[in-house]
DNA sequence: CCATGTGAACAAATTCACAGCA
DNA sequence: TGCTGTGAATTTGTTCACATGG
């Protein structure tokens, strides 16, 4: 394995080379060269291959980059080759959205879990499982294994839903309440706040100045 | 005005900051000094203040930032005294989620439409609009004059979305459907997979090696 | 040949450390 | 005194340009 180190930068743009590489795969493009790739997809192409020579030599020299050796590399890389198993505390229109959006043709995350406060969505279904009460979550992680968690609650609930989780074990989370969360130094966890995107786009639009993407 | 310009980390820093003198409003703060934000937030304290300077003089030197100046005026920055208008492009499960999300108090962001495909979804209400058909897109634009698109539709049909917003007139776009779309120069298109975050979580999951927030 | 992989040049972002002012 | 605002130092990230090898 011998895993290099990388910034999140770096890692997170070899989930969009993953993503291209379906795309050409979908496609049955059989072989790719970074300047192709760059210029389908608008990216860099020396960025590209500073990205994938950082992790070892993927390519071969002259021709490019084999999409299906490539796209396999990526996919154990990001560590997609273990199955991750998601609980998602709170079942709304997010929770679900999510689920779905989350329940991508490859299976390396799967929805095993649901739990809400809400005793009318107790009982209902989310993807495949069928949603529990909140108060049972450390039963509910014990018994499915969870190993990453997913907060899709209101924010006045993300501090509990935070705490529930640690407390049952969890030690990688998710948050997508619009609440800025924190937890210790053994949990890993991602705040996800989307109206910073919007403000994002405010901000462009008043005076119409173009960033680049 | 005389904004100057910055980088989009530094803009997504001020809305985390507008976010953080929130909390501090409703607690009654009135004055806080950039360490002491830090510190509650876990953020860098010089990091705040070259933000903040990067925009004029806000704070008093041995005082600190008054919370409520401070937060008016980051507020204005971001372009948020302005009120926009968004179209929803679907409202699925998503749409409907982020309808509620981005409804938050101060009232910089409204939803002024909503379409859908799906029949089944013409005239139900998402937020306090009734959602008419995707086919008439460009006269609810017209109509309501929205400002910024919000697609919110299946991957399939995201490009469909794209160009009959911008076909439409639309100008600014944030893309939530999980494929990477591209807009022309004179298009504002932010693209926000969510799966990306779900991988970088894998990725640090693989051998627990701890990033930094 | 031609495209990778890479060191060196460049650019951007962050942190440091302290001068300057309430 | 104590905290801001800021140049300078440092770290991090990107682009360039070319030697290397299939």
């Amino acid at each position: 394995m011998a895993d290099k180190t990388s910034s999140t930068l770096t890692l997170n743009r070899l989930s969009v080379y993953l993503r291209c590489l379906g795309h050409l795969q979908s496609e049955g493009t059989k072989t790719v060269s970074s300047l192709e790739m760059a210029e389908r997809f608008h990216l860099s192409s020396s960025q590209i291959r500073k990205d994938l020579a950082h992790f070892g030599e993927f390519g071969v020299r002259g021709v490019g980059y084999e999409v299906d050796v490539l796209a396999n590399r990526l996919h154990s890389l990001l560590g997609l080759d273990v199955q991750h198993r998601l609980i998602l505390v709170g079942v709304g229109n997010l929770g679900s959205a999510l689920a779905a959006y989350f329940g991508f043709n490859d299976d390396s995350f799967q929805v095993v879990a649901g739990v809400d406060h809400d005793p009318s969505r107790i009982g209902t279904r989310v993807g495949r499982v069928v949603v529990r009460p909140a108060d049972e979550l450390p039963a509910v992680v014990r018994e499915t294994g969870a190993d990453i968690g997913v907060i899709t609650v209101p924010a006045v609930s993300a501090e509990w839903a935070l705490d529930a989780l640690i407390e049952a074990g969890v030690r990688s989370i998710l948050n997508f309440a619009p609440v800025l969360l924190n937890s210790p130094a053994e949990v890993l966890l991602k705040n996800v706040d989307m109206r910073i995107h919007l403000e994002e786009v405010a901000y462009y639009l008043k005076d119409s100045s173009p960033p680049e993407s």
